[in-house]
Formats: C-alpha cells, sequence, structure tokens
RNA sequence: GGGAGCUUAGCUCAGCUGGUUCAGAGCAUCUGCCUUACAAGCAGAGGGUCACUGGUUCGAACCCAGUAGCUCCCA
C-alpha cells in the first residue's frame, strides 16, 4: 500500500469520528469508576462556533480524553442555552424581514415563531463541535428551555420566593431601550467615550446678595456640570459639599429648574466630588443610579422623564416623543438661547452599553424581580477563598472575592417572551401569590385573600434571566431537582473541572457555586479554568461586527481537527490572552506531518527475525526509554497543574527532537546499494512500543491522527481503539544515562558544526580522536557518535593531534583530522574567545569562593558546586590553552 | 475614583523556595543542504541593560519601595 507523503486529515476526520460514536466510546453511565465529569459552558443555541469556544472546547476535550486513557468514568455533558436577550433579538429581526412585528404577535404565536427557529438552526453549534473531535457524550445532550430544565427553574424560583430570598420592587435597573428590557449589572460594558460636558447655570430662588459675586445684585445663579443635560427636565435638587466654602450660604434655599421652572431643593451631601465640574450637581432620581441613591437618602421627588423606548415622556413636558440623543443636542441650544448655558467642554467619560444590543444603557426605575444576594452568597466565597475550589489561574480570585464581597442583589427579571416565565400571579389589585400553575395559583390565593372572589389570575408577563437557568446547569443536566437522589446526580455531582471565560466568572461560575451550596450543600465543581479571550494579531478581541475572526470549520478544512487543536493551544496559557495567528495552525499542521512521517518510516522497515541487535540500538533504547519516563513524569506533573501548552509543548519537543530527531536517527538502518538494510526485531520492537507510548500521550491533544495510526501501525480489530486505551506508566528507569546523552549530543553538535564551518558535506567520512583530560573513559556512546555524525573511525589518544580541527569540552579534547588546512588564526581567534569566557566565568566563580560572607551563609552543596564549577573551569582553560600554544 | 494584574529575544510566553553554565523555549530570522520518513523537512548559527530608579542580601529576573507604560475588573 502506498502510503502519501503528506497526511491528509480530511481522509481520517469524519470516519473515526464516526467509528467513536458507532462504539459509543463518549458514552458514560454510572459504574464502580472514579468519575471524571465536565459540564460544558452552554454555548448560545443561537451561535455558531468561534474561536473562543474552540480554545474552550479543545482544552476540555483535552482533559476529557486523558482522564479517559487514566482509567476513569469520564462524561462530558453538551447543550445549549436558550440565550434569552440574544435569540428573541434574533427571532424579532428575522420576523421583521418577513414584516412581521413581534408586537403584533401574541406571546404564543412569538414562541411558536421561536421553537420553529431554534429547532432549525439550534443544534448547528453543537454539529461544529463534532468536527473539532469533542467527545461530548451526546445522548446526554441538554437545553436550558427543554421542560425538565425549565421545571427546575421555576422550582428553584418557587422555592427562593417562599424562603424570602426573592422579592419584587422598585429599583433602578439598568435599561436596554432597543432590547427593552431590564439587563443585569453584568450585561452592561463601561466603555470609555468622548462626551461633552455641559456647564449650565440654575437661578437660585429669591435674591439673595454673594459677596463673592460682585455686581450681580438681581439675580444669583449656580453653575452646574453634567454630561446629560437631557436629563434637566426630571432633576428634583442640587447638591454641593456640606464643606464647599463656595456655596455654603445657599442652605435652605432652591434653584428654579431651567425650561420646566420647576422649583427645587440645595441639598448638602459629602458624596459630591469637590473637584469635578463646578462641585455642585444636579439630582436626577429616574435617571441615575447616584441621584437615584441621594434621592432615597434625601427623599427627593422622582420625575421619569424618559419612556423605555429612549424617548422622552409626557413627564418630560418638553421635547415629548424625541429621542433623549437628539433632545441632548436641541436642549444645550435652547439653554444657549436662554442664556443658561455656561459653557461646554469635551471630557471622556465612560458609558454603560448593552452587552447584547450595544445600546446605550439607560438607569431607569421599574418594576422588577430580585434575588438576595447577600446570605445566600456566603459559601461561595468561602469555599472559594479555603480553596475548595481552585481557580486557575489564582490570580482570579481576588477579583472574585472582590465581586463577591460586594455583590449586588440580581435583578433576575427580563422584559421579553423566549425564557421561563415567571411563576408569579396577579389579581387586578396587584396581589401577588406565587406557584407553578394557574390552578395551583388561584388555591394559594384564596388561602392568602378569603375575602376575594377572584376567579381569574394573570401570569407576570416577564421571564427570567437566562443565567437563572444556566446557573443550575450542573444539577440540572444531571436531573438533581426532578430526582434529587438518582443515579446520575449521586455520582457524577460535583463535577471535576469546569473550563470557561473569565468574562463569566460572576455571570456564571459564581452562581453555579452558590446554586450549587443552596441546593446540593456541595460545590459544583473542585476546579474552574479560566481560558484567555481570543484576540487578532492586532490585539482587538476576536468579534463577528469586527469580521476579524476566522471561521473555525474552514481552519479545521484547511489545517486539519488535530492542527488547529494544536496551533490553538500552544501558546494559550491559563488566563492569559490568546493572540491568535493562523501560523500557529500551519505550526500545528507541520506537526502532523512530522508524526505522519516517522510513522511511514518505520511502517516502510524491513525487520529481520534473526539480525542481532547493535550496541549502539542497544543504547538508544535504552536512552529513550530513560527519557520517556522522564518528560512523561513532567508533563503529568504539568497536567496536575493545569499548564495546558506547556504539557503540549513539552509533548511537541519529546515527540519532534528526543524521538524523531535523535532516537529514529540512531537506530535507522544504513542504507546501502539503493536500499535500506533490515532491522533487528528487538529495536523494532521496542521503536513501535515507544511510538505506541508517544501516540497515547499525543492522543488527547491530536486525536485523529493518532487514532489513524494506531490502527495502521499494528493489527487492531474495531474495539481497539487508542481512544480507551491506557495511558502509559512511569517507572523509575536509569536516570544516568540522560545526563550521559547530553555531552554526547554537546560532541554531535560540535562535530556537525565543524563540518559546516569548514564546509564538509555531511556525506563525506571523518575521522575522531577523543583525548579525555577528566574523569574515566566512556565508550558506550561511541557507536552512536559515528553514526550520527558520519566517521570512519573513532580513537582515544593522549596526545594532542596536530593540524587538526579541534574543539574542548569540560572532560575532553576532541580532534578532527581534515584534509585541507588549518586556518591558525580563525582557530587563535575561536579558542581564545572560548578562553575569554572561560576565564571570565572562573573569574566569578572564584570572586564567590574567596568571599567569607558567601562561605558563611551559602548551603553545603552550593559551596561543593561552586567549587566543581572553579574545578571544571580551570581544567578547559587549561586545555584550550595548550591548543593555543600548539597553534603558534 | 476604587481594586487586581502585567512589563524577560523580532513575536508569544516559561522561569517554582533568591543560589546548578540561569538568562530559557517555541515561532520568526540568517547560513548551508531537495542527505531514500518528512523542504509542511534536515543541520548549524545569531538575537535580551529581565521597563526604569533605589533598597534588602554574601548573592536579585525573582523580595521591598518608588516611577513610567499597558491590560482587566468594579463604581
Amino acid at each position: 500500500m502506498e502510503i502519501p507523503k503528506t497526511y491528509d486529515p480530511k481522509l481520517t476526520e469524519d470516519k473515526w469520528y464516526a467509528h467513536w460514536m458507532k462504539h459509543k466510546f463518549f458514552k458514560s453511565t454510572p459504574d464502580e469508576r472514579e468519575p471524571y465529569t465536565i459540564v460544558i459552558p452552554p454555548p448560545n443555541v443561537t451561535g455558531v462556533l468561534h474561536m473562543g469556544h474552540m480554545l474552550n472546547n479543545t482544552i476540555q476535550d483535552v482533559l476529557i480524553r486523558r482522564a479517559r486513557m487514566l482509567g476513569k468514568n469520564a462524561c462530558w455533558v453538551p447543550g445549549t442555552d436558550h440565550a434569552s436577550i440574544a435569540t428573541e433579538a434574533k427571532v424579532v429581526a428575522l420576523l421583521k424581514e418577513k414584516g412581521i412585528n413581534k408586537t403584533d404577535l401574541s406571546r404564543e404565536d412569538f414562541l411558536k415563531h421561536a421553537w420553529e427557529w431554534k429547532n432549525k438552526y439550534g443544534g448547528i453549534i453543537l454539529k461544529q463541535l463534532e468536527k473539532l473531535g469533542a467527545s461530548c457524550d451526546w445522548d446526554r445532550t441538554r437545553f436550558t428551555m427543554e421542560d425538565d430544565l425549565s421545571d427546575a427553574v421555576i422550582d428553584v424560583f418557587i422555592d427562593l420566593y417562599n424562603k424570602g430570598q426573592i422579592y419584587r420592587g422598585v429599583r433602578m435597573v439598568n435599561w436596554d431601550p432597543q432590547g427593552l428590557t431590564a439587563v443585569s449589572d453584568e450585561e452592561v460594558i463601561h466603555k470609555e467615550v468622548n462626551s461633552k460636558l455641559y456647564y449650565v447655570k440654575y437661578k437660585i430662588e429669591g435674591h439673595t446678595p454673594n459677596p463673592s459675586q460682585e455686581g450681580n445684585v438681581e439675580d444669583e445663579w449656580i453653575t452646574i456640570a453634567t454630561t446629560r443635560p437631557e436629563t434637566i427636565l426630571g432633576d428634583t435638587a442640587v447638591c454641593v459639599h456640606p464643606d464647599d466654602e463656595r456655596y455654603k450660604h445657599l442652605k435652605g434655599k432652591r434653584v428654579i429648574i431651567p425650561m420646566v421652572n420647576r422649583s427645587v431643593p440645595v441639598i448638602f451631601d459629602t458624596y459630591i466630588d469637590l473637584t469635578f465640574g463646578t462641585g455642585a450637581l444636579k439630582v436626577t432620581p429616574a435617571h441615575d443610579i447616584n441621584d437615584y441613591n441621594l434621592g432615597v437618602k434625601h427623599n427627593l421627588e422622582v420625575i421619569d422623564t424618559i419612556a423605555a423606548n429612549g424617548k422622552m415622556s409626557e413627564a418630560a413636558g418638553f421635547y415629548i416623543g424625541e429621542d433623549r440623543f437628539a433632545v441632548r443636542k436641541k436642549i444645550a441650544k435652547d439653554l444657549e438661547e436662554m442664556g443658561q448655558l455656561v459653557k461646554v467642554e469635551d471630557i471622556k467619560n465612560k458609558v454603560g452599553y448593552s452587552e447584547r444590543t450595544d445600546a446605550v444603557i439607560e438607569p431607569k426605575l421599574s418594576m422588577q424581580w430580585f434575588l438576595k444576594m447577600d446570605n445566600i452568597s456566603k459559601p461561595a466565597l468561602e469555599n472559594v477563598l479555603n480553596g475548595e475550589i481552585k481557580l486557575i489561574p489564582e490570580k482570579f480570585v481576588n477579583t472574585y472575592k472582590h465581586w463577591m464581597e460586594n455583590v449586588h442583589d440580581w435583578c433576575i427579571s427580563r422584559q421579553l417572551w423566549w425564557g421561563q416565565q415567571i411563576p408569579a400571579w396577579y389579581d387586578d389589585k396587584g396581589n401577588t401569590v406565587v406557584a407553578k400553575t394557574h390552578s395551583e395559583a388561584l388555591e394559594k390565593y384564596k388561602i392568602k385573600y378569603p375575602t376575594s372572589n377572584v376567579q381569574q389570575l394573570k401570569q407576570d408577563e416577564d421571564v427570567l434571566d437566562t443565567w437563572f437557568s444556566s446557573w443550575l446547569w450542573p444539577i440540572s443536566v444531571f436531573d438533581g431537582f426532578k430526582n434529587p437522589d438518582g443515579a446520575d446526580i449521586n455520582y457524577y455531582y460535583p463535577t471535576n473541572d469546569l473550563v470557561t471565560a473569565p468574562e463569566i466568572l460572576f455571570f456564571w461560575v459564581a452562581r453555579m457555586i452558590i446554586s450549587g451550596y443552596e441546593y446540593r450543600g456541595k460545590k459544583p465543581f473542585s476546579n474552574v479554568y479560566l481560558t484567555g479571550i481570543v484576540r487578532d494579531k492586532q490585539g482587538r478581541k476576536m468579534s463577528k461586527s469586527l469580521g476579524n475572526s476566522p471561521d473555525p470549520i474552514e481552519l479545521i478544512e484547511k489545517y486539519g481537527a488535530d492542527g488547529v487543536r494544536v496551533g490553538m493551544l500552544l501558546c494559550s496559557p491559563a488566563g492569559n490572552d490568546l493572540p491568535f495567528d493562523e501560523s500557529l495552525c500551519e505550526q500545528g499542521r507541520n506537526f502532523s506531518n512530522k508524526i505522519w512521517n516517522a510513522f511511514r518510516l518505520i511502517n516502510g522497515w524491513e525487520v529481520d527475525n534473526n539480525a542481532k541487535q547493535g550496541d549502539a540500538n542497544k543504547i538508544a533504547i535504552e536512552w529513550f526509554d530513560a527519557k520517556f519516563n522522564e518528560q512523561l513524569e513532567i508533563i503529568n506533573d504539568l497536567y496536575s497543574k493545569y499548564r495546558m501548552s506547556e504539557v503540549l509543548m513539552t509533548t511537541y519537543k519529546l515527540v519532534w527532537d528526543d524521538f524523531c530527531a535523535w532516537y529514529l536517527e540512531m537506530i535507522k538502518p544504513e542504507f546501502v546499494d539503493g536500499k535500506s538494510l533490515p532491522i533487528d526485531k528487538e529495536t523494532y520492537d521496542a521503536t513501535i512500543n515507544f511510538f505506541e507510548k508517544l501516540l497515547k500521550v499525543l492522543h488527547p491533544w491530536m486525536p485523529f491522527i493518532t487514532e489513524e495510526i494506531w490502527h495502521l501501525i499494528g493489527k487492531r480489530n474495531e474495539k481497539e481503539c487508542i481512544i480507551v486505551e491506557e495511558w502509559p506508566k512511569t517507572r523509575n528507569v536509569n536516570t544516568e544515562i540522560v545526563k550521559h546523552f547530553e555531552t554526547v549530543m554537546e560532541v554531535i553538535t560540535n562535530i556537525r558544526n565543524s563540518r559546516k564551518q569548514k564546509n564538509i558535506s555531511p556525506k563525506e567520512k571523518l575521522q575522531l580522536f577523543e583525548k579525555v583530560n577528566q574523569g574515566e573513559i566512556i565508550k558506550t556512546y561511541d557507536a552512536i557518535i559515528s553514526k550520527l555524525c558520519n566517521l570512519s573511525s573513532f580513537e582515544y589518544v593522549n596526545q594532542k593531534v596536530e593540524g587538526a580541527f579541534s574543539f574542548v569540552l569540560k572532560h575532553a579534547e576532541y580532534f578532527i583530522p581534515l584534509s585541507q588546512n588549518i586556518d591558525k588564526d580563525a582557530e587563535k581567534e575561536r579558542l581564545t574567545k572560548d578562553l575569554d569566557y572561560n576565564k571570565g566565568f572562573l573569574n566569578s566563580v572564584q570572586i564567590k569562593l574567596s568571599n567569607e560572607k558567601f562561605m558563611a551563609n551559602a548551603k553545603p552543596e552550593m559551596i561543593a558546586n561552586e567549587k566543581k564549577k572553579q574545578a571544571d573551569a580551570e581544567a578547559k582553560i587549561k586545555a584550550i590553552e595548550e591548543q593555543l600554544t600548539s597553534l603558534n
């Protein structure tokens, strides 16, 4: 069979994925093994796979595949999130294209459209994950709005309401005038923008001469600074700092709001920043959270001048029905005409935008449902601080702590239809009961309001925040609410690792921890691995709107899933951003090819059952065995610390450098008369064994190519797949040999370097002489040096070899006689450079050793080591000096 | 305004308890090779004042203080 020179992922990926599915290798059911569980961060059901998902899910797949190989019962639960705002926005837009307005539809009809849309497009992202190789247990696929999960959400709402944790009230919320819904604090993105700061003067009621304002007898004014003059119409006070000398005389005074001519009090509060603007603040309790708080404190009137759609309301009195931003310009002009606009400055300030619609958030008072966070969040804080739940990297603990200590009540209602409708029922007077169904509600109502004869209650129109369902995810996917003592929940919960983006640490992770302790009394997971954000080369976050995100599926087609997986993970330390560049995938693809060709080489060998194993092969095997074990220990350790990209890099070097570049070159049969000599069976078997172990270590990262080669390299039946093979075990090996080999490699590199410098073809055989100056002569590795350097002879001498090219190592000098003449000046220059370096080095060591304080304070092994360094350097200097004299 | 973090080679990053020839890796670059597994490759080489200033120490990329720049989170 002809094996192609390059690895073609297209021929293997779909084949093996189907094969794994057919044999249910991803499937998990509780058994006696130790479980290893990951629940997927459910992507938005509307979403398509982007680079962030790729990174995330590759890491999860690596962890799952390794756990499976470690003999654990690996269970990766997939699913999607109904994403109320995002999905509803998409459906609304789609309907609009068809000429249908959401407002013209009944709730039922709208939801019908939405479900239709979900059923048609909702599965795309999961299909895409298959392309990546994700080994999820697809039989467990869940959706946050499916019946069981919705039931759990409603039950939890009712339970928390009954516990007094949920309340309804008028609060200042972040209002999205485009999405026409409240959004949570976490869904507001603050961006710095260029704004204008308007200085507007308000007339002070009555006539009060002010000594500091000469000539202003008739009227007195106070100037305030604001970036939002359109809210002036809703002002109900002006606030200054009690210590501000400029305004002390205004105690008890009132000012007149321009345009509306409303008389409002001047209030005093230490909240005011004396240095900002004029030190006087207009107070609009309806449209600013801080003003709202001042309003509560000082008992101010609240005038809501901006309607839900961002246009001025009746209450504004002016500009009714006009957009808030248009009014901002208009009112500035009108104030100027009235002579009350003092000046306008350009400033930079932060403005909140809706994460989902990118509309400028309008702080707005509205009736919403809230979850009290102060008590319920306590175990979640505690158990992260005490390490019961680990955040990786650890630096996020600080951020987490800060957030959890300043947590606000969670606004859980959303003015949408797509989602779980709030199970609260009202009569026409606003009396409320909370119950799952109308009949249950009615029963409760009758008990609560026995005198009323109302027969029909109206359910709350709003739905719950999406996170109010996804915070139950690790419990609900195992039916922990429906069946709290079920086999699944008892076996899989708490899960092991959660892999997600730091952006949703509070949105999601913290809340899952909260619900985990509230409903299971246990953490939902032990480790949270926080990935970075995938950015483009210019450091911009990859996003659809910027169009700077490559299509992952196209990347997979171009470089293979394995190549893309490797590319993404090569440089993505936990918690650090990943500056993505397609060339990384190229590196991944090249690595696939390297592995493929190692396979081709080994596969092409003819095995001679009778041939005797040579010494070189024997020692090479011994070395690689030791090297592999050493590196596997490092890899296992790095895994335990979740240093994923370091695991990958270590594996990469082990395969490419140690196995391909060194080991295979050492044992590769010679080529004679246009034919490769056969290889002895012992070496062949050992090599296959090594290669298989390497494939196993590679498998979590590169599942497809490893499975393909696994089946090509040995006779295996359908079920004997690498995906379910056992992770290689480490054992005690000869570590001495690894150290010896470092010297061997140094010798080889030096000889190759000499060839290069002297322009000698690798085909030309060389003689090598070694003069050992220190320690015993070890001839064990000579055969390997001879082979890799193409030597004709390798002899030991006691004397220098005249007229030969030479180099000096710690323990010995090496001579390569050359047919051509030695360039003495060049040699001298090279040796002098080397000599200077070693003398400098010796000097620094000697300074240390002659330092009394060092000798008194340093650890004994440190001193011994310095002494050894001194002896080595002295020996080397001596050898170099002798060579220099012999050149003269 | 409050908080957290970062600054090491052209790029992306390691560097653990201060001490091994500790200044590293991968990529990129340069040079020579189409050497019968792989040019998506092989061999070799050159790149750094560890942001800056001071301090602690026998010894600092590492600890401390200050300065500058950058990033993120919260208000």
